[in-house]
DNA sequence: CAAAAAACCGTGCACGTGCACGGCAAATAT
DNA sequence: ATATTTGCCGTGCACGTGCACGGTTTTTTG
């Protein structure tokens, strides 16, 4: 049974309403009382109910998201079911999110979102913030209104960010590195292949292949890192040479690093390429339902997976704690990196719905 | 703004009382009210406020936990330390825990912890079930009291259990399987060795092992795979003689498959065994420290991590969304497969870290 | 037709906490 | 000496829901 605030009343000799104002340390109460309430409170192990307290306190956490539009980008569909699917949990404890979709390929449609994001007067901000220059003087603005910002998917290190939450990019190339050493390097090239590089997430990839390139010298593979970059990677011309010289090269290619969750666009229809690449090590990100074909054909040995719903999750249940627990938070959420194979891919499908829906 | 009963009351002209009996099924309302209210909350999206509900049933749900006490088993340590991470958080919707522990070595202790286990008269009973024969009564016993159960960690078919939350040994068999077809096949016999082998647990190590027998054939590896068990792990004079036959053969073998998480048994100390293993596939399971140590220094190359933990912290969390959210839950949780090497497996503390702290 | 039973519905308290308001005594100001 | 301020504390309502109780109307029974 645990102990309630009328029991430490009770047990003190004073008042609920005392009680109240020394556990929440609102003033107006003697030093003397306040020892003994904090004395009973500590002794008997006093915990505040938090579904009562959030009852009572019947007021609104109002919590803005400003994320890239999924129109424009498909993987920002994953981080922001991940977040609608606490939603009418949070609802409950009276947090409420409010969406603002920008273009991911257009920073004044990013600012004019975060702009709009502060209109309803947030307690949070939950943003991608894919901008750099843009984000900064937005943080600062957060920052005055005392605002909490937490940033998903892009590290960006800034002293009025509450937390970020995302991926370990060097991480990612580390663990790469360790997949194309599996097999006996017979041939030493590596192809780091980017489809669609984007200026914003030059960053990401540039960790990866850092990451990989560390490996390969604190390990003494003897890789040979190529990268090569396909920005229009819906140009199929462009696409078809690529696969063309990739082909003419293929014995001496030890393994291919897709770089981002696009390996599929390279792929697709694209018979000769992927005979091609049989004995290659091929490592790509993100288990969408292209890729994981591609998985189960053997064209693609290792799917890394970044988790991109539980990002979104996480954030909004690291700001749930923050507001509703008054936990600390961790500056740095990197989510692990899961290494998918053909033969346990299934199981980090059922992960994601279950993990997900636990608490909705 | 969320609607609430009192405001389908107003717009449905009756009182709070009689939409409380609409909603819960209660009886006691004409067949006309009834739909009345029912077609305003569905026209109006009234979702309960759980928290108030919870507050105002007032009511204990006390959960049995009958658990292998870790002093005998160190594993245990780990799902126990899942389940005790929601106790803070549970507790606030009226859910108690009640532990019963019992010695893994004793189907008596077991009989007794579960007889003990019913008269705190529990809703719901959460049990490692590693008696089967003991188990089935149990399990009719507590079908009868109508108390739900949740086994875990060992997989048993039974009518009258609510749902299995644990491995799936056959997909960690294949997985194994896959890790060892990685490298090209120069030897082919694969060592499935099993340290201290209880019949209780041979169900889930026979499993493992067809299921690395099965990605064989499936894949037509060529995999000769042979089974090695020491029953007495402590016993220094039996396991020096393993691994001598071992060092003999080492030229011969292709990888080790260590069926369970004491790897560390047989490669602590001893060297020569170390230095003959550098060139096969050795795969083990769990996060323990000495195996994470191995990990490290290139003797173990995969431990397959079946998250012990987060087994007892979803066994907890189902059993909550259940007696709170009122959701069905699904009769079998197999909780995903970890890949984890030396570049990804630090992440995984911090999930296990993470995950586990987020709602407490 | 009266009495009993059944069907239906409203009221009020409880859960544990937050918070506004007001009260009372002591200290200070006028 | 009276008025005002300050420090300290208790009271009471609110949050949204569950549930017991009692009341009123309608139906059934003898």
């Amino acid at each position: 049974m645990r102990i309630t605030t009328k029991d430490i009343a009770k047990l003190a000799g004073v008042s609920r309403g005392t009680v109240d104002r020394v556990l929440n340390n609102r003033g107006q109460v003697s030093q003397e009382v306040k020892e003994k309430v904090l004395k009973i409170a500590r002794e008997r192990g006093y915990k505040k109910n938090v579904l009562a307290s959030n009852l009572a306190r019947n007021k609104k956490i109002k919590i803005s998201v400003v994320l890239p539009d999924p129109q424009h980008d498909p993987f920002w569909s994953a981080p922001l079911d991940g977040i609608r699917s606490t939603e009418t949990y949070i609802a409950n404890y009276g947090i409420e999110l409010n969406y603002c979709f920008f273009n991911i390929h257009d920073s004044k449609s990013y600012s004019k979102a975060f702009d709009k994001s502060f209109r309803i007067k947030p307690d949070a901000i939950l943003v991608a913030p894919v901008f750099l220059k843009e984000s900064m003087l937005k943080f600062q603005l957060a920052s005055q209104n005392k605002v909490a910002v937490v940033c998903i998917n892009s590290e960006i290190n800034h002293s009025d960010i509450l937390c970020y939450v995302g991926q370990n990019s060097f991480q990612c190339g580390l663990l790469a590195g360790k997949l194309f050493n599996l097999k006996p390097l017979a041939t030493k090239i590596i192809l780091a292949i980017t489809l669609g590089h984007h200026s914003k997430n030059a960053i990401h990839i540039n960790k990866k292949i850092e990451g990989l390139r560390s490996y390969d010298s604190l390990n003494k593979c003897g890789f040979e890192i190529e990268e090569i970059v396909l920005e229009d990677f819906e140009d199929e011309k462009a696409r078809q040479e690529l696969s063309k010289s990739i082909i003419h090269r293929k014995d001496n290619i030890h393994g291919i690093f897709f770089t981002n969750s696009r390996a599929h666009k390279l792929l697709d229809e694209n018979d000769p390429l992927i005979e091609a690449i049989q004995n290659q090590i091929v490592v790509g990100f993100d288990l969408l339902d292209s890729n994981v074909n591609h998985m189960n054909n053997g064209n693609i040995d290792f799917l890394l997976n970044q988790n991109p719903r539980k990002q979104g999750y996480v954030s909004i249940i690291n700001l749930f704690n923050y507001f509703i627990y008054n936990k600390e938070i961790q500056d740095k959420v990197y989510l692990p990196i899961d290494i998918v194979v053909k033969e346990n891919y299934q199981q980090y499908l059922i992960e994601e719905e279950l993990i997900m829906e636990l608490l909705v």
